[in-house]
DNA sequence: TCCCTGCAACTGTGATCACATATCGCAGCG
DNA sequence: CGCTGCGATATGTGATCACAGTTGCAGGGA
C-alpha cells in the first residue's frame, strides 16, 4: 500500500500528488453564488429556481438546495411566503441601518488593524491601493474589477485586525449590500464619487502606516458614508 | 369553493379557520435546534449525526440536513474536515472577541433603545426584570428558566431599538455563545455573580426609563463584562 | 503488552422520485 | 373589454436509495 496510510515515510513524490477535489459540490455552489452576490452581479428582486440553477451548473437539485439554504440563513437570499427564493430588495431604512452597523464594525476592525498590522500586510494593502488607483486611471475602468479590488483592499485591512469572528460578520454585511452595488455598477456616473473614494482609501492607508487608528477609522467612515450617500441618491432602494 | 380564493367576501367564519401548518419541517427542525443551542442545552464538542437527529424527531434526513446546513452557515454548528458536524468549541481568544463585538453591538442597540422605547415596551421590560428577580428569590432557582428570562429581557430591549438587521446579528452572537452557557448552567456557584447581574439589569432599566442611553449602555457593559469574566474563570474554553 | 490489519457499522453526499402547491395562460362568460 | 374559472406547467419539500469515505473494534502477530 502506498505511503499515505503509513506513519512516517515522507517521500518527495507525495507532496506532488496534489489534493483531490476535497470540496463538496454544495460547498462549491455556495461559494460561487456567494461571490456572485457579493460582487453585485445579481439584481435585487431576481428570482432563483433550484432546478434552473442546478441545470445551469450541471448538477442535481441537492447541492443547490443546500447552498441556497445556507445563503438564506445569512440573509443573503430571501425566501418569500410562496417559498420561492429571491435576491432581497433593500429598503432605504434597512440600507441605512446596515450602514450604521458597518461604521461601527468596520470602523473598529480598521482601528484595531492600525495597531496590529504587520509590514508585509501593509505592503499588500499598499499594492491593492495602487491597483485600485491604476484601474481608475484607465480610460474605460472595468466596474467589476473596481469592485473586486475595493473589496480586497477593505478585507485585507480587516484581516490585519486578527478578529476572525468580526470579519465573518462584516462579510455577512457586504453580502447583504452586494446586490445594490449592481445598480451602482451600471450607472456610469459613479466617477463623481470615485475621486473621493481614492482620497479616503489613501487616508486609511496613511492612518495604518502611522499606526493612527482614529485617523484610519475616520477615513473609512468617510468612504462608507459617501458611498452610501451615492447609493441612496440613486434610489435603487425601496421607499417603504 | 370557499371564500378564501375570492377577492372581497369577508365572512366572520373565515377568521376562525386558523392557519394550517404553514411551516416546513425544515423550518421547525431549524428553530428547535436553534433554541436548544441558544439556551445552552447542548454541550460544546457534542456531535450531531443527521440520521440520529432525524430518528429522534421522527422525520427523514432531509429536513435535518437542511436545518444543519443553515446553522452551520451561522457558525452555530461546525463542520469538521471529516464532514461530521459538531457544536463548536470556543477558544478563549474567540470568546473574548465575541464579547468585544457584543459590547459594541448590544451597547449600541441599548443606547438607541433608550431613545426609542415606548411606554408599553417599557412595561414589558419591567415585567421581565421582575420575573428575573423573582426567579432569583426562589430557594432553588431553575437555571434554564433564568437563562430564558435573561434572554427575553435583553432582546426585548434590543427590539425596542427598531433595528432588525442589528438584532439578527446579535442573535447570531448569542447563538455562538450559547453552548458555553451550558457549563455555567451546571455550575451551581453562579450565584456569586447573580446579584451583580440583577444590579446591572436594574441599571439598564433605569437608563431606559430616564432615556439616558449612555447610562443604559454602561450598565449593559457591566453585565456583559462580568458575565464573561465568570465564564473565562470557569475555563470551559479551549486554551487555543 | 502493544501495534497493525481487516472487517463491519455508520456517516455525509448526491441523485432521483412523488407529491402538494403555486403560478401562468387561455378560454368562456358576463 | 374585463373578470372568472380551469388546466398545464413549474416549483419547493420531503423521502428514499446508492455510494464513498470514515470510524470503531476485534483479532492476530511481534
Amino acid at each position: 500500500m502506498p505511503a499515505e496510510a503509513t506513519t512516517a515515510i515522507a517521500s518527495p513524490a507525495i507532496a506532488s500528488l496534489g489534493k483531490v477535489d476535497r470540496e463538496t459540490m454544495s460547498g462549491r455552489v455556495y461559494r460561487d453564488l456567494r461571490n456572485l452576490i457579493m460582487a453585485g452581479q445579481v439584481c435585487p428582486g431576481e428570482r432563483l429556481s433550484i432546478r434552473t440553477v442546478a441545470g445551469a451548473l450541471g448538477t442535481s437539485m441537492m447541492p443547490v438546495r443546500d447552498a441556497i439554504a445556507r445563503l438564506a440563513a445569512e440573509q443573503a437570499l430571501e425566501v418569500l411566503p410562496n417559498r420561492t427564493v429571491r435576491v432581497p430588495i433593500l429598503t432605504r431604512r434597512r440600507f441605512q441601518e446596515l450602514r450604521t452597523i458597518r461604521l461601527m464594525l468596520e470602523g473598529h476592525a480598521t482601528a484595531v488593524a492600525a495597531e496590529r498590522v504587520t509590514p508585509p500586510a501593509l505592503d499588500e494593502i499598499r499594492a491593492l491601493h495602487a491597483a485600485f488607483t491604476a484601474e481608475h486611471a484607465h480610460a474605460e475602468p472595468d466596474a467589476g474589477r473596481l469592485i473586486a479590488i475595493n473589496k480586497d483592499f477593505h478585507f485585507r485591512i480587516y484581516e490585519a485586525a486578527e478578529m476572525p469572528a468580526l470579519m465573518q460578520i462584516i462579510e455577512g454585511l457586504w453580502l447583504q449590500i452586494g446586490p445594490v452595488l449592481n445598480f451602482d455598477l451600471r450607472s456610469k456616473s459613479r466617477r463623481l464619487s470615485d475621486r473621493v473614494a481614492l482620497r479616503y482609501h489613501q487616508g486609511m492607508l496613511d492612518g495604518l502606516e502611522a499606526r493612527d487608528g482614529a485617523a484610519a477609522r475616520a477615513a473609512l467612515a468617510g468612504d462608507i458614508t459617501t458611498a452610501g450617500d451615492f447609493i441612496l441618491a440613486c434610489d435603487a432602494l425601496l421607499d417603504e
